[in-house]
This record gives structure tokens, C-alpha cells and sequence, in this order.
DNA sequence: TGTACATCAGTGAACGCGCGTTCACTGATGTAC
DNA sequence: TGTACATCAGTGAACGCGCGTTCACTGATGTAC
């Protein structure tokens, strides 16, 4: 659609409107942003199910019943927080994809990549893996949903290395639903390691690193048995 | 130590007053394995963390305070009924031990073994992997425990299999974790299928089969890397 | 066997507390003209 | 620009409720002799 000089009007009075009413809205933003970082905050030593609405309006500085200005309940905010959670995630498969296209390489930078991503957002970890079979239905399904999702992106990958190599669809979702099994029990064991060893984490991830390189060795040698 | 006239006697005395107190003490016990029975059946739907010691009494048929006679807290009865529910996992291994010793075999049967359990046992799974990484500490770190037990007992197992064949203790260690990594994620995947759609169980075991044969495969080329 | 006493699983009243949610409100910010 | 009105994020009192835990108790069961 073009934009005509009556368009323009528009668009000048509407942008005008959005820098005028700002500074409300730019501070109702701010205290929701608060609300859900103080929950993953509080999600670290606790699940969701036991935080109370109190205790988030509390540490977020707001009185508990202006918390429903902004969601609806905490299962509410859980869900919300289960897509700024998955972010990382998401950034990982970016980054692994601008990565080399060596197969070591591709494992050695993506084990590398995940455990940067861990302890650069050890919250976000926290909470999907708490949570992923915890006792919040919704919040549990919507991590089943994203987690679905990331193993799509991960079988389109696996398609590509494997072009021409005969393998059917089956497979390529089973090899990848392996992959993301392993990552994430390598996330869950990152996220217990004790701080005050921190060798530990080098030894996880060389795990990790051990597995990946199985799984490749194993496709490599891998007959599709499907058509049996 | 042998067994002295006088040991008989004292032994029947004991015996006898056993029998004398098993009344009391066996109603004891069976009030006691009714509040675990209960807890796993509300654990169900909700997490350890969020159900509330009333409700496990009224749920039991006692009175609040009477819970008190049997366990010191909700996370203490939760803790010992991780040893409980650990036994379908404990049995697995012996039964699998008992099948045959070829690979194909091994691996069609363990699967077969797993997806049984599961469904014999759903209410103890489902608590083993809502509270794996659940926000009850003790709880947490009981299942931690019990799960590294179970993967030393698979990487014996493994031990035997590769025997002769130049395995580091580490990566057979690494490959047992991987194993039971898959193993717990299919676990988790059968208990979130829906019960309108049984076939979905097959699917989720046949894919389970695939990757076991995936990192068997893995196995049979793979060169320790750790003297590099 | 009978009796007197001990044990102890389960009772029921009571407590103070934090919870989610309702409601009418305030006052700063934004909008219309 | 100035004024009159609208919006709405956050307030604070109030509610009824279920919670964990204390306490003194009851009465059936068990033990000693």
C-alpha cells in the first residue's frame, strides 16, 4: 500500500500520540518487564507452583493488586516468561548455524555455544527445565511446544547434512529428538554444578562434546530400517 | 554368630511379642504407606511443592496433626518416597539383565522392559521426572543420587559388553549417561501421550529403539579419543 | 489368667499467618478542543 | 497555550480461607507381673 499525504497525516498524528503517551506506557512496560524478572529470580530456588502473587508484587515494589494490571495470575506470567525463556535458545540455533560446516567443528562449537548461552542465562535454563515437567499444565505445555519447535529446527539442519544419504524423515526427527535429549540433561547438569567447583562444568561439557560425536558416528554407519 | 539355646529363646520372646505388637504396629504401617500411596496420586497433577500436608491427612482419613506420628514434613515423606518409586526403575535393570545377550535383542528388549514399566508404574515415574528438577531440595538431590546409582549400574553392564575393547572408564561412563538420558526423556515423553491416542505410545517406543541403536552403532566405530 | 500400668496412633480445639481477590479510591499523565 | 475532562497504574482496607503447628486429650492395644 502507498502511503498518500493522507496516510502521512495519519502516521505523524499516531507517532505524535505514541512519544506523547510514552512516558505512561514506556512505565507500565518497565514495572511488567520488573514482574516477570523478579519471578525468574525467585524461580531459582523454588517452582513456580509455590511462588504466591504476594511475594512477586512485593519484590517488584507494587502493591498485589495492581500485579493484575499486568497479567492475569502468575500461571499467566509463567507462560509469558516461557518465550522470554526460550530467547537463548533460539539465539543458540542462530549462532550455531553461522558457525562452520565441519562436522567436529559444528559439535565443538555448538557444546561450546550451549555452555556459554547456560552461564550467560542461567535464570532463563533454570526455569525451562524446572518447569518443563513441573506442575503448572499450562506453563508445561507451552515448553513442550517451544521445545517441539527448536527440534524442527534442528531436523531441517540434520536434512541438510544428510542430503542425498537416503534418509527418511522418521530417522532425521528420532536423531534429532536424541540430540536435544542429550543437551538438555547436559543443561540440567550444568545448572547443578557447584559454584565453588567450577572445573566441573569442563568435564560436562566434554561429556556433551563425547555424546554429540557418538550420535554422529552412529549416523555415519547408520541403514535407515524403516522400509523393513 | 551361632544360635545359642539361650539366643533361641530370646529370639522367641521377640518373635512373640512381635506378633503381640504387630496389630498396633502393622496399622501403624499401613496408615503410614496410605499417606505415601496418597501423596503419589496427588503428586499427579500438581508438584510436591505445592500440595499441603492437610490435604494429604484428609485425603488419608487422618487428622492433620496425626501426620506427625509417620513424618516429620511433607519433603520428608517426599524423600523417602523417591526410594519407593525408584523400585520400578531398580527392577528394570534386573530384568533386563535377565534377557539375552544379543545386542539387537538387548536393546528391542530393554525398550519393550521400559515401556511396561511406565505403564505399570505411571504414578512413580510421573513423580521421579516433576520432581527431578522440582523446587523441593532434598527431593531433588535424593532423585540426583539414585539416578547416578542407576547409571553406574548401566555402565557396568556396558563394561562387560566392550570388554577386550579398549574403553576408557570415561566413556563408557559418558555413554551410559547418554543411554539413560534417552531413556528418562522417552519416560517422560510416554506419561505426557494422550490416553485417547495409544498408538502415540508405539511411535514413542519404536523411536526410543532407534536411538539406543543409533548410539549401539556409535559404539561399534567408535576410538577413545582421551589419550589424544 | 487377671490386673494394673505404659504406650502411642489418632483426636479436636485453637493460634497466628499469608494467601488471592473485591472494591472504591487517588492523582499523575494524556487528550480534545 | 490553557482548560476541562478522561484514562489508568498503582493504592489501601477488607474479606474469608486454608495453611502448619502447638497442645492437652482419649482410648484401644500392649506389657509386666
Amino acid at each position: 500500500m502507498p502511503i498518500t499525504p493522507v496516510h502521512a497525516r495519519t502516521l505523524l498524528a499516531v507517532s505524535e500520540a505514541v512519544i506523547r503517551t510514552a512516558s505512561r506506557a514506556q512505565r507500565k512496560e518497565r514495572t511488567r518487564q520488573n514482574l516477570l524478572d523478579v519471578t525468574l529470580r525467585l524461580i531459582g530456588h523454588r517452582s513456580l507452583a509455590s511462588i504466591s502473587l504476594r511475594e512477586v508484587a512485593r519484590e517488584a515494589g507494587i502493591v498485589p493488586t495492581a500485579f493484575y494490571r499486568h497479567f492475569e495470575s502468575i500461571d499467566a506470567l509463567g507462560v509469558e516468561l516461557v518465550d522470554e525463556s526460550m530467547r537463548p535458545l533460539r539465539q543458540m540455533i542462530r549462532d550455531t548455524r553461522r558457525g562452520t560446516a565441519d562436522k567436529i567443528d559444528i559439535i565443538r562449537g555448538t557444546v561450546a555455544i550451549l555452555g556459554r548461552q547456560v552461564r550467560d542465562h542461567p535464570a532463563q535454563f533454570r526455569f525451562l527445565s524446572r518447569e518443563r515437567y513441573g506442575g503448572v499444565n499450562a506453563v508445561r505445555r507451552a515448553i513442550a511446544t517451544e521445545l517441539r519447535l527448536f527440534t524442527s529446527e534442528l531436523t531441517i539442519d540434520l536434512a541438510r547434512m544428510t542430503a542425498g544419504l537416503d534418509w527418511t524423515a522418521e530417522d532425521l526427527e528420532m536423531t534429532a529428538d536424541l540430540m536435544v535429549s542429550a543437551m538438555l540433561a547436559t543443561v540440567m547438569e550444568l545448572l547443578e554444578t557447584d559454584k565453588r567447583h567450577p572445573e566441573d562444568e569442563q568435564i560436562i561439557l566434554e561429556r556433551a562434546e563425547g555424546q554429540l560425536r557418538l550420535i554422529a558416528l552412529g549416523m555415519s554407519v547408520w541403514r535407515s530400517t524403516a522400509r523393513d
